[in-house]
DNA sequence: ATTAGAATCTAATGATGATTAGAAAAAAAT
DNA sequence: ATTTTTTTCTAATCATCATTAGATTCTAAT
C-alpha cells in the first residue's frame, strides 16, 4: 500500500544482490552449460550459499531464463541502438553495417550472457525455449526486414536466398564468442571486415 | 597369442555394439549436451544397462573422447575425399567450394557426431579436450593453407586477414547445424551459395 | 534499545548419477 | 554335455545437487 518512500533504499540493495547473481550465474552458465553449474557454484561467486539463491529466483530454470532473456534484451538493444543513429533512409549497406556491427558488440561486450544463449540450444528444459522465444523471433524479424531491403534495392543479387544469407551472417558473427580476443582485433575492425566480405567477397 | 580363426566372429559382434552405444551417445550428447545425458539414457537406447556400457567403454569421459574424435575424423575424411577429387592444381575458387562442401556435408550428415563436437565446447572435462586436439590442429591446419593459396593466388584481396575470413567461413558453416532441415536445401545448393558468397559478396 | 522486515544460513530431504564388484546369463569352444 | 569366455545384469556405494523449512543474523525505522 504505502511503500512509496520506505523501500527506496532495502530495493536498491536487493536488486543489486539480484543482478550480481545474475551476472554471476551467466558467467558460469556460457563457460560451463547449464546443467554442468551447480547454484552453490552461482552462490559461492557471489558470496553466499545455494539456499541463499532462493530468496531472490524461484529456480534454477527460472534463473535461467532471465539470463537467456537479458542476453536477447541486449543484443536487440545494442543492435537497436545502432540502427537509430543512421539516417531515416538508410541504404541496406550501412544497415547491414549498423546490425553487423551491433551484433558483434552485443555478442562480444556481454559474452557472458550471449554465449550462454548460443551454447545451451539444446540442453535447457523446455519451458526455458519457450520463455525466450519471443524475444528471439522479433530479432529476427528486424534482420528479415533489413534482408527484404536488400533485395527491394537490388543490393542482394535476385538468385540469392535471403534467408540463407542472413544465417550465414549471424553464424559468422555467433562464431566470433567462441575465438574473440579482445587483445587481437577491434569489434570496429572486425565489423568492417564482415560487412565488407559479405557484400563484395574476400576478392 | 594364437587368435587368428577363432576371434573372427566374437570381435566383430562386440565391435557392433560398441558402435551401436557410440551411436547413440553421440545422438544424445549432442541432442542435449554431456553432463545432461546420463549412461542409463545411452544404455537404454542401446537395450541394455547403465552397468554393461563399462564393458565397453571405461567411462563417460572415455566415451565422450571417442564420439569427439570420430567427429574430427568424419570432418577431415569428408573434406579430404573432396580434396581428392579435384585436379592436383585446382584453384582456390575450387578448393574454397570443396573444403566447404565437404565440411558442411560432414556437419550435415552426421550431425549426431559433429553437432556434439560444436556443442560442447565448453561443457566438457578438461582431458577431454587435450585429447581432441591433436586432429583439430590438424584440421585447422588444412584450412590455413587453402587460405594462404588464396592470398598467392590473389584471390583474396591482400588487405584482407585471412584468419578471419577462414572464421567467417566455419563460423557459417558450423551454424549451418543449427537450422538445417534436409527437406529444405540440398546440401550442394548450401554449398554452392556459401562458396559464391564468399567469393563475391551478395551483390 | 526495540522491533518488524529483509536477507542469509543451516541442515535435511529426496533424486539422480557415475562407477564398481560380483552374480548370472549367453555364446563359443572343447 | 561341459567348460571357458564373453557379455550383460543386479545391487550397492558414494557423491552431487536442487529444493525447502525453520532458525538466525542484519538493517533500518521507531
Amino acid at each position: 500500500m504505502d511503500q512509496h518512500v520506505t523501500q527506496l533504499k532495502p530495493v536498491l540493495k536487493k536488486e543489486k544482490t539480484r543482478l550480481l547473481l545474475l551476472d554471476k550465474a551467466a558467467q558460469m552458465f556460457s563457460q560451463r552449460g547449464y546443467q554442468s553449474t551447480s547454484l552453490k557454484d552461482i552462490a559461492a561467486e557471489a558470496g553466499m550459499k545455494a539456499g541463499s539463491l532462493y530468496y531472490h529466483f524461484a529456480s534454477k530454470e527460472a534463473l535461467m531464463i532471465e539470463v537467456l532473456d537479458k542476453s536477447m534484451q541486449l543484443i536487440s538493444d545494442t543492435v537497436g541502438g545502432e540502427i537509430e543513429k543512421l539516417d531515416d533512409d538508410f541504404s541496406f549497406e550501412e544497415g547491414l553495417h549498423a546490425y553487423i556491427f551491433g551484433h558483434l558488440t552485443a555478442i562480444l561486450k556481454h559474452s557472458d550472457y550471449t554465449t550462454t544463449t548460443i551454447r545451451n540450444n539444446g540442453q535447457v528444459p523446455e519451458a526455458v525455449h519457450k520463455a525466450v522465444r519471443v524475444k528471439r523471433e522479433h530479432y529476427e524479424q528486424q534482420w528479415r526486414k533489413l534482408m527484404r531491403q536488400g533485395k527491394e534495392e537490388g543490393a542482394i543479387r535476385a538468385d540469392l536466398d535471403e534467408t540463407l544469407l542472413r544465417l550465414m551472417i549471424l553464424g559468422a558473427s555467433n562464431w566470433s564468442s567462441v575465438w574473440f580476443k579482445s587483445d587481437g582485433h577491434s569489434i570496429e575492425d572486425l565489423a568492417r571486415e564482415y560487412t565488407s566480405v559479405f557484400l563484395k567477397g574476400c576478392k
